[in-house]
DNA sequence: GCTGCTCATAACTCCAGCTTATGCCCTCAT
DNA sequence: ATGAGGGCATAAGCTGGAGTTATGAGCAGC
């Protein structure tokens, strides 16, 4: 398979794991980015030149990632290396990693920049959780210089912030724009009834109805929550909560956990979804849909980087 | 914020950073994971005793992810630890590189154990790279004690080795079956056509005509590639190559850098289109869409673990 | 045959993260 | 009140991984 190299590979010890955590069988970032550069440059040595390492550095990084893997990455070649067959959907794979650790930066550097930043963006949390880190990622290639800060919070707390010119631009979440602040549409949401799978109504023929759903306890965010406002309202205010939890992240673990049907953006289980950890339950009558929508103080036309990230917000 | 922690926070010299590419600015898998493991318990020896480190260990490490954020993330009290509200926030983005990196584990373990595993998949590219690691990750939950192993190859190559039995379920995506095999439609794909922002086509107000695209020199794959068989068949073998590279990343990066127009599978290009990187370009009279499929030798139905894996795979 | 690209190996340095040992704070039950 | 126990912090010492420099070897093209 390669000319020289002998990285042995297999066979040893490789084919067991079970020991240590994730990041014991998962290459660290920075060994990840490596293989990334030596894919795309084609060279070792060029791939370590980008990174600001030296080439053995890389060379050993490499070698040791593919002991850990037990698999052979890179064909190495006394005039370039190119990537195995095996090495190349490694790649890719790592890649995915690579761009979530971009929005997960991404979103950190705006939570630490609190003040004196050209962009101050308020956003409600499911908008802060699942979206911001994207458009962020998309701004900052456009506008690399940019600096920007991001506060979460409700919707009551976005406005605040707007009007007391603490931020520049918000987004929402809620049924309603408060009062003192034009909006703008940028996307819809829907919020869903999720199962763990085996539960009975993950066999149901037919859609749920909205008082089926009144009927059964749920787990649930707590009140004032922009998911339960929408959920109350759809309802009637009639929903019955079976727990009440603050996060989004603790309702979907104990959705997960088999505790019972929990209400959620489809936003949040996108994951849970594809890979059947959770199921969604059809509605039939009850309307959970929406909007998401950007926000500003009457008047004050978001201009500058802040039309700039409306407009990567749109589509 | 806390009691008596004195983390300090900002200020410092945290505001700046631009150095060091993403690993120097984002945590490593074991700290996401120890941040992760303090969310759900709520405490820091709690989660270190979880992860089988000791408690100093987990503090110190929490302290330095936070002294490199810049940013507090829990909130320290005698009796246990909270997540503070950019904890939250930081935790959620975080939970995103950790499945990543699942999905990449429980790929790259598929790729490790070749022979006597108990269940051998055989899947084309763009199956292998952006389906089956999500679905290894959902069988692994069912059957931790599965050993899979994974051979990614062409449609010829997966129907060679399910003929010749060494393998026992596999995925293509080509137009048409094999000759041999039964064959399940699993999910559908499209192919799009994509550009960078700013291409002539973006502006478009009428949507593009095969004629047109067939005119145009496309950045495409190889020939024999599945999803070049569906262009040509589209288009009636009229594709005109601007140039043919070898991998799906490679037509990316090309698309990205403004090379031309590529046409890719929408699973390819899902995070590009997110992020504006790619935009698509709506097509009018041309079907671009194809099956994929999952296939077995006629006759072997697929039982045990391969059918337990094709159950996942629907819906 | 020389030059220039590639990669590998060896010896050494350094730091991040681990451990053990210890102490303070707070709560709860006796 | 007072101890027991859980939770966190600090200090000192060890270790391994990743980095460095220095050097050698294979292959291409002039």
């Amino acid at each position: 398979m390669s000319s020289r190299n002998g990285t042995e590979d297999g066979q040893g010890d490789a084919g067991r794991q079970a020991a240590g955590s994730l990041a014991h069988r998962v290459p660290d970032l920075g060994a990840l980015e490596l293989l990334l550069a030596v894919a795309r440059l084609g060279s070792l040595g060029g791939a370590a030149r980008e990174l600001g390492i030296t080439q053995p550095a890389a060379s050993s990084r490499i070698r040791s990632m593919e002991r850990q893997l037990g698999v052979a990455l890179v064909d190495r070649s006394p005039r370039g290396s190119r990537l195995t067959d095996a090495g190349a959907l490694v790649t890719d794979w790592a890649r995915r990693i690579v761009e979530a650790a971009e929005a997960f930066d991404a979103g950190a550097q705006a939570l630490r920049d609190r003040r004196d930043s050209r962009l101050r963006v308020a956003a409600s949390m499911t908008i802060a959780e699942y979206l911001l880190p994207g458009w962020l990622l998309a701004l900052r290639a456009q506008r690399p210089d940019t600096a920007v800060s991001l506060l979460a919070g409700n919707s009551a707390a976005v406005a605040e912030r707007l009007l007391s010119d603490e931020a520049d631009l918000g987004f929402v979440e809620g049924v309603s724009v408060p009062p003192g602040l034009d909006s703008a549409v940028i996307a819809h949401d829907r919020l869903i009834v999720v199962t763990a799978p085996g539960h009975p109504w993950t066999r149901r023929r037919r859609p749920l109805t909205a008082q089926e759903l009144a009927a059964t306890p749920l787990i649930l965010r707590e009140k004032g929550s922009g998911t339960r406002q929408v959920l109350d309202a759809a309802l009637g205010g009639l929903a019955r909560p079976l727990i009440e939890l603050s996060s989004t992240t603790a309702v979907k673990a104990a959705a997960v956990s088999g505790a019972g049907p929990a209400v959620l953006s489809e936003l949040a289980v996108g994951e849970e979804l594809a890979m059947r950890r959770l199921v969604s339950v059809p509605m039939a009558d009850v309307s959970l849909a929406r909007d998401l929508r950007a926000v500003w103080p009457t008047g004050h036309r978001p201009t500058g980087p802040a039309r700039q990230l409306l407009s990567l917000t749109r589509g």
